[in-house]
DNA sequence: TTCTTATGCATAAGAAAATTATGTATACTT
DNA sequence: AAGTATACATAATTTTCTTATGCATAAGAA
C-alpha cells in the first residue's frame, strides 16, 4: 500500500478476504483487483504482497497451486480449511477496529 | 494500541484528532480517552505514544506546557497552527483510506 | 531495433511504527 | 508491605511496510 501509508497490519486481512470470495488468486491479480477497487488509492507493492502471502502459506492459511499461461508462470492462492476460518475472524477483528476508530474520529455519533 | 496490533500508523492522527477538540491533553489523558471512546478496546500503550507525541513536538505540531499537579508532573500537548491544518489532513487521508478500506471488505456495497 | 510498459515472481536493505520491558516518582488502598 | 493508579520517559526488539534490485516473457512505441 504506497499512496497513504495508512493502516500497515491490514494487508493479510485484505488478502484472506479477497480468496474468501475468489477460490483462487495469483498475486499480480490480487494487485490489480484491490487497485480496481479502491479505483487506484491502493496500490500493493510486490515487495509487501509477496513476503505476506509465503507468510500466510507458512502458516497454513493458504496453499498454492502453480501454472503456465502464455509462457509464464503463475502461482495461485487458495484459502485452506483454517485460512477459511481465519478469514472470518480477521475481518472481524478489522470490521471492529474500524467502529471504534470511527468513533474517534466522529466523536459526535459515537457518543450521541 | 495493544489489543488488535492493527492499524499501525493512525496514532498521530488520532491524537491530533483528540487535541483538536480538546485545547489541550496531558499523555496519560490521552490512553485514557480512547480507552473510554472505544469502551476499552484501544489500549495506547506509554511506549507508542510518548514517542508519537515527541515526535509531533519536534515537527511543529505540537507545543507543550508542564504543570504540577497534586505534586506530579504534567506535560500538556497542544495543536499549533500548523498542527490544525495537518489535523484536518491527516483526518481526512485517514476516512479516505476508510471509505477504501470498506469497499474491500464489502464489495456488494463498493461496487452496487 | 531499442526502449518502455505490462505481466509475473522473488528477495534484500532500510525505515517506520508498533510491542514489551524497564526505570523513576508520588499517592492511595489493602 | 504490596498492589493499583497516576505520570513521564527510553531502550531493545519485532512487525510490517517501502524502496531497490533481480530474473523472465511479451507487446507496443519510438
Amino acid at each position: 500500500m504506497s499512496s497513504s501509508k495508512l493502516l500497515k497490519g491490514s494487508l493479510a486481512t485484505i488478502i484472506l478476504k479477497l480468496l474468501e470470495e475468489n477460490e483462487k488468486m495469483y498475486g499480480y491479480e490480487i494487485t490489480q483487483r484491490v487497485k480496481e477497487i479502491t479505483a487506484g488509492e491502493f496500490k500493493i507493492t510486490e515487495g509487501a504482497l509477496y513476503p505476506s502471502l509465503h507468510k500466510l502459506e507458512a502458516e497454513g492459511l493458504l496453499s498454492t497451486e502453480t501454472q503456465m499461461v502464455e509462457n509464464r508462470v503463475r502461482k495461485y492462492y487458495s484459502l485452506t480449511k483454517e485460512g477459511n476460518a481465519e478469514a472470518h475472524t480477521k475481518v472481524a477483528e478489522l470490521e471492529d477496529f474500524l467502529v471504534n476508530l470511527q468513533k474517534l474520529l466522529n466523536p459526535k455519533l459515537g457518543l450521541g
